[in-house]
Parts: C-alpha cells; sequence; structure tokens
DNA sequence: AGCTGTGAACCCATTCACAGCA
DNA sequence: TGCTGTGAATGGGTTCACAGCT
C-alpha cells in the first residue's frame, strides 16, 4: 500500500531504484513536510543563535510560519526527537534535521549562466553558510571567459563532463537564458548530474530519476498580481458603483 | 463554510473582506490552479510566437509540463474557452488567462535592496516582458545612492511612503539582508503596499490582507540535496560495499 | 470521430482532538 | 500538569472516465 513514492515527474513507473538490501526503516516523509524541514531548520539555528537551548512545539511553529499541528506532525515523520511535558531540545533536532536533509555533509555544486543573476547566484553567502559549496561557474560566452569572480574563475562550458566527474558534482543551477535552458539541461544530465535548480524561464525536460526544481520570478509575480487584482476589485466592489465591470466578457467570436 | 478563502499565511480568520455587493459569480479558483495559470499562460505564448493557432489539451499540457487531465480540470474553472472535438484558439484562451491572472494591465513594482540580487532583478527582462514594470529602487546604503541602474537611480529608502503613493505601487520586491527584511515590510505595508514578494531568507509577518510569496534559494538546493542523498544511498545499497558511512548516525545523547 | 468539460473516485495534506508520557 | 506524538476526520487537489458538443 501506498509504497513511499511520490516522486514528481515523469514516468510514473519507478525512480531511482533503491533496490538490495532494504533494510532501512524506510520512512516515507511526504514531500510538502519535506518542503518544510529546510524552514524548521533555518529557524532552529536563529533559536540557537539567540542562545535558547529548548523550546515548544508552539515556539517553533511561530518561529518557521506554520502552526503546531503541522509541526508535530512533520517532525513525527522523523522520529520521536521532542519530550513529552517539555519540548524539543534546539540543538538536538538541528542535528537531526540536518542529517535527515542532507546538510551535514557539503554538496559541490555548478552553476551554468554567469549572467546578472548568475552572479548573484555565486555570490549568494546563503549556499556556502549551508552545506552547498559553489565549486564551478561556466559559461558559453567566450567574452566572460576567465573572468574572476571571488575567488573562482569563469570557464567555458565544454569543460562541463570534466568538471562533473572531477569534483564529483551532483547538483547543478541553469541561469542562461530560457532558449539554451534545455541543451545545457541535457549535457548536465549526459555528464552525470542528477539534481537541476532551473532559473530559467522554460520547462525542462529529463530522464527518470534526474529531479528538477524550478524557480520562476515572473511567475511568482504573477501569482501576487491575480490576488491584487481580486482585492482592487474587492475594494471597487465595496466602494460600491453600480456594477463595476468587473469582466465584461467581451468575448470577441471563437 | 469553505468561503473560497484559503489564504496562506497567518491568522485563520479572514483575509481580505471583499464584503459588499457580492453579486459576482465568485468562481473560486483554486490556489493550485492559479499557480499553475501563468505556466499555461507563457506556454501560449511560447506556441503563439511560433505561429500556432490552434492546440488541444494535449499539446498545450506538454509545453506547460503537467498532464492534460490537469490542464483541462484548471481551465474549466476560468470557462469554456475551448471547441469540443478542436481545441483552444490559442490567442483567445492567452488572453483570456492574461485577463485572469491580472497581467493586461501593467504592474509598478518597488524593488528594495539592491545588492547582488537586487541588480539582478532589476535587469531581469522578463519582468517587464509580462505586466511588470519597476518603478523604483530603494537602498538603505548611502553608498548606492544615485547609482544609476539601467535608465533608473537608486533612492534612499526614506522615500519610499511617497514613492508608493505618487506610483500607485501595490506589489514590492525584498532582496535585502535578512536581519533588514522585516523592517523593510513594515514600512512597505504602512506605506500602503499590499502583496510583497520576499527574496530574504526569513519569515515575514504581515497583517491580514497582505500577501506574501517567498522565494529562498537555499531551500530550493536543500530539497534537492534531501533527494540526491536518498539516491545515494539507495546507489550504495545496491552497489552493495560493506557499510559506507554515509550517515554514521553519531548521536550523541538526548 | 474527436476533444473538451466535469462529476465521481481517489489520494495526499492539514487539522482536530486526545491518548500517552515526562 | 503540560506538551508531544498520532489516529481519525476533514478538506483540497489530482486523476479517471465518460457525457456532451462540434
Amino acid at each position: 500500500m501506498t509504497s513511499a513514492r511520490s516522486t514528481r515527474n515523469g514516468t510514473p513507473g519507478e525512480g531511482v531504484s533503491r533496490s538490495a538490501s532494504a533494510r532501512a526503516p524506510e520512512r516515507g516523509i511526504p514531500e510538502a513536510t519535506i518542503a518544510r524541514l529546510p524552514v524548521y531548520l533555518r529557524a532552529l539555528i536563529t533559536l540557537s543563535e539567540r542562545g535558547i537551548a529548548t523550546c515548544s512545539s508552539e515556539e517553533l511553529a511561530t518561529a518557521a510560519g506554520v502552526n503546531s499541528a503541522k509541526l508535530r506532525k512533520d517532525l513525527s515523520y522523523l522520529g520521536s526527537y521532542g519530550t513529552r511535558g517539555v519540548g524539543y531540545d534546539v540543538e538536538y533536532l538541528r542535528y537531526q534535521i540536518a542529517r535527515e536533509i542532507g546538510v551535514t555533509q557539503d554538496w559541490p555544486v555548478v552553476i551554468v549562466g554567469i549572467g546578472n543573476l548568475g552572479h548573484a547566484l555565486a555570490n549568494y553567502s546563503g549556499f556556502s553558510s549551508r552545506g552547498f559549496r559553489i565549486v564551478a561557474l561556466l559559461d558559453s560566452d567566450p567574452a566572460r571567459l576567465g573572468e574572476k569572480l571571488g575567488d573562482m574563475r569563469i570557464r567555458g562550458f565544454d569543460e562541463i563532463e570534466t568538471l562533473v566527474e572531477e569534483l564529483d558534482i551532483a547538483i547543478g543551477v541553469i541561469a542562461t537564458p530560457a532558449v539554451s535552458a534545455q541543451d545545457v539541461c541535457d549535457r548536465l544530465v549526459a555528464a552525470g548530474v542528477t539534481s537541476i535548480l532551473n532559473f530559467a524561464p522554460t520547462v525542462l525536460n529529463v530522464p527518470a530519476g534526474v529531479d528538477v526544481r524550478k524557480v520562476d520570478l515572473s511567475i511568482e509575480l504573477q501569482i501576487l498580481a491575480y490576488h491584487e487584482q481580486r482585492k482592487a476589485l474587492a475594494f471597487d466592489g465595496a466602494v460600491d458603483i453600480v456594477e463595476p465591470p468587473v469582466d465584461p466578457r467581451v468575448v470577441e467570436s471563437a
């Protein structure tokens, strides 16, 4: 039953194999929970820096911006790391979550496409302070080759296979224009990258076993615009013009 | 009952008021659908640019990276814009979705925090090409004041109230460090901004009626890392080394 | 014949409410 | 007594499968 797979995109069939020696508890953690673990982790780090040693689910939930029932349910998928009647030990829980996510080890990351956004990402301190180390910056524009960025040089995209192999890179960030994103993605995957964070505004096709997450800046704004529009309409409605042409449905043919 | 609110964060109670003259059809479109509309819109624009006049739900779904049942269900919330036996008229559907989202009008946007990321956002062409126009860049660092960026000057954060008022800004983007984000947010809200896109890695508290969306770069990577770790574990299991210390579980006390 | 639009079934996620433990 | 951990209830979202229209 349920079988704990889930996996997002692509062929429904399988996922990663996992085969053999399946002796681990195999606690299938829901995807929605996984997406919140980093938020809890950050909240715990904040509490920790403030010198707080213990917290209740209520306090942690507030710090993370969720409600406490959800927090407790989420944590229950990881194990029983709290103490009834008392709460959670901040350091201990922090370590457990970090381990579960996989950020106790550190992950070499390649960024492809060093335009404005790529620059910003390369300099973003939030990566290195978690377990992510930017180990390579690639760009196909010859004009940018060799440019220094912090302590790193921008290299040609052709070096990708070598670099992925030598530096054991599993995670790639795509910050190229949309038109080149699929090609870059294919090259990354062929070279052995199995997780991709895509900033290019385009849908990427990848084989099963490769994870893609997408960050689309203009989509986020569009979602806000939708709600903003509704607020404006609601307001106009309240102010009560006879019948504001909310949606005149002036449809010209079909 | 249910009352079509949903609203993400904060106080469960209400949301935006919407009050009075509630006679409009009030088609409550699910939040999940709203988040996909911009994706469909982009796919339609691509088809349109390729000169394709008509498409089936199957084709559009593929272009958008979803399955066709989901696409049809989503579109059904907007109305019946297709033709049975034929498909959808690309231009027509594009217009309908754009109108529903609210990107037929254009939205003045302020960006606060012009560091690396703020620079990148200010130059990002994806905003202006949808209905978003960056009309102000603010920073509190005096060293950056007056700096030109494209055809815009960086202004002091103090001008915020005036600018929001004069330019009728409803949407703000926060790209400051985490520590200042809540203060900036409060000032934006006080000045009249009611939608915020937050790039700072921190939870923002806002009053009801204000929408916040969060883009957190390192959280995205952490989610990938989680899956990557599982892939690695599965693989090690299959290859079957005696017991690679992937995760020694060296937990010290409780 | 073909494709959309949609009720119904299913599945996942959130919330409730309380049992269980310190 | 107080807080965690969790079954059970609820609600939303996705998928199925087909009725309805062109």
